[in-house]
DNA sequence: AGGTATAACGAAACCGTTTTCGTGTTAATA
DNA sequence: TATTAACACGAAAACGGTTTCGTTATACCT
């Protein structure tokens, strides 16, 4: 086994100072030709790297970055790992991932294992219970330290820092008004049961296009579901009770399964009932049929939110008076099958 | 902005040195009752965490464990992160999580990115590319410098250290058994067109079922493809050229798609056609029909893999002579609509 | 009184780097 | 010959902890 060799141990074969070792290997202009040459080719010969560890004590820099996200199964958020892990490995930077479970207290223990000299900075999207609670202060303890944090997508006003979303109300807006081009008039909006930002912010774009083309709200057609449900009953019924031609769904799972639901009480897609779902992950593309979607772009959002991040560890900028921004990226609507046309 | 407090802050402080609180803080029984209450109290006020930084640099221990996965865009490697994210939690581990992207370069230089002490160990999966070009030099080295590895899934047998892979052989022999017993004859075989261990292994099942049961190869039935295939041609052409009723798939991404194919061209599933996949991921439990699919349990997979790496960073083994085990999951069937009964 | 045990704390080494600030040697200059 | 500048290198501090090994001071024993 050939153990990992130090500065010291150069130094020792070489009869020199550890200083010098250093220095020579850095190429310093203070060390003569024949050393350096010397402590040079020593080193290559014996695969010498300097250890990261004590790189990171010395500088105060670990060139590490957390991420915490609330699940990896929605496929939305392992595509910003994707964009996250690409940056930032681009910039020499590696990612710590954490998964909360949509748990705070979990969160909390994440955080908390990181700040402590593990990474340079956090970029995260809010836990389900987080956002239940509205309880924020393990954030603002670590933002007091001084501890950069970009927030995405579930992100709150409470806290003071670098956010990435899209524009989430207006994507919603849109996406309704195509419903509606299409003839669409008794558009279903299926949300979450709990609150999240994101929920929220789409709905409210569904009822403003509503408003807007004068088409009245029916509380009948909104159904709030479990975030993570797996009884099916609530939306089956929803399907076999009412009249709809279009749905809108803040997530690709409830749009698969409200689909499925659909098919099976004789509607068929997109002729009788239009289908969109934000997200546009990895099921809207395998669906049958393939499912129009709101692309959210994870990949960008995490490669944006990943500079937003980095760009802050890396500048000098003077403890007070810095400035914070919330990049808003654009969603678009990918059209498939499950909408006319 | 409240900085980061030390142990030289407190001593200073409270006029004591800095070994005083040190062993204060672990509730040492050298130091006296008044100095350990007075010293507690004050770093509880203060909020005092131990800097893990240089924690990790007395101890060699950064309680960091290197994974490194092909891709995410596979539901199966997604899982297994999970898997290893939650044990290594649990043990106090954080992950490093990187994404080779299935190519050897990329491998190497996270390899080497993490091995100059960021972490204590590796858990990971070869890329496709490694596997083609079959260099393992940078696993040899990480291994000869004693940093504990372990293989899980995509494996070779090059590399002397822990494994974990699922029975992959039998599972596909089992999964081909069972369409014979469901009366198929003409069962095709779509797998890999470059070499993956997995898809060796999986073939392997399935010709030897077919032989156990007297059913003749064809190998018009075997249908090679590209990994990350996005042309289809290759096979909407197989599915309109041949005669088929039951098809076994190495992945669940070509199952999809390959049913998909199928339908289009007038096959009923699981009537005239039955369908398994490997990989019970999420497509499988979303698509139409859902498919009956090989369940990998990559979960259990990467608890399995952290839990062989975390006892092996921990056990004080004398260096040479360890040994080093090779876990075999099972495969499950889960049985969906795609295929009878 | 002399010796010893014990309690309570501090000094210093160490982990592996980087970096500042000497210091000794040689060569050039006055 | 004395002074100085340049060169090439080493000592030591620092990053923030842990840990070993003293070192006092006091109490106890004979």
């Amino acid at each position: 086994m050939k153990r990992k060799i130090t500065l010291k141990h150069i130094a020792r074969e070489l009869e020199v100072s550890i200083s010098t070792v250093s220095k020579a290997l850095k190429n310093s202009e203070e060390i003569s030709r024949d050393t350096k040459e010397k402590i040079q080719a020593f080193a290559k010969l014996y695969n010498y790297k300097p250890n990261n560890i004590a790189i990171s004590l010395k500088n105060k820099r670990t060139k590490n970055i957390g991420l915490i996200i609330p699940d990896i199964i929605h496929h939305f958020f392992t595509t910003v790992f994707r964009g996250v892990e690409k940056y930032a490995n681009m910039r020499g930077y590696n990612v710590i991932a954490c998964i909360s479970d949509e748990s705070f207290d979990k969160e909390v223990i994440n955080m908390e294992m990181l700040a402590n000299g593990s990474i340079d900075g956090f970029i995260m999207a809010l836990s389900a219970e987080t956002q239940l609670k509205n309880d924020f202060n393990h954030l603002k303890e670590v933002t007091e330290q001084g501890i950069p944090l970009v927030l995405f997508d579930r992100i709150t006003d409470e806290i003071n820092c670098d956010k990435v979303i899209i524009n989430d109300e207006e994507a919603a807006y849109q996406a309704v008004v195509k419903l509606i081009k299409d003839g669409r008039r008794k558009i279903a909006l299926i949300t979450t049961e709990s609150y999240f930002n994101v929920s929220e912010k789409r709905s409210q774009g569904y009822f403003r296009a509503l408003r807007e083309h004068q088409i009245a709200v029916d509380e009948n057609l909104v159904l709030r579901l479990p975030y993570q449900y797996e009884e099916e009953q609530q939306s089956a019924e929803f399907f076999a009770s009412r009249e709809i031609d279009a749905v809108l769904c803040v997530n690709e799972i409830f749009a698969i399964k409200c689909m499925r639901h659909a098919k099976k009480n004789g509607y068929s897609i997109p002729e009788d009932i239009s289908f969109i779902g934000f997200t546009d992950g990895i099921l809207s593309k395998y669906s049958t049929p393939r499912l129009t979607a709101v692309a959210q772009h994870g990949e960008k959002m995490g490669e944006v939110a990943a500079q937003l991040l980095i760009d802050k560890i890396e500048s000098e900028v003077d403890e007070e008076e810095e400035t914070f921004k919330t990049e808003i990226l654009e969603a678009t609507l990918v059209e498939r099958e499950s909408t006319i046309n």
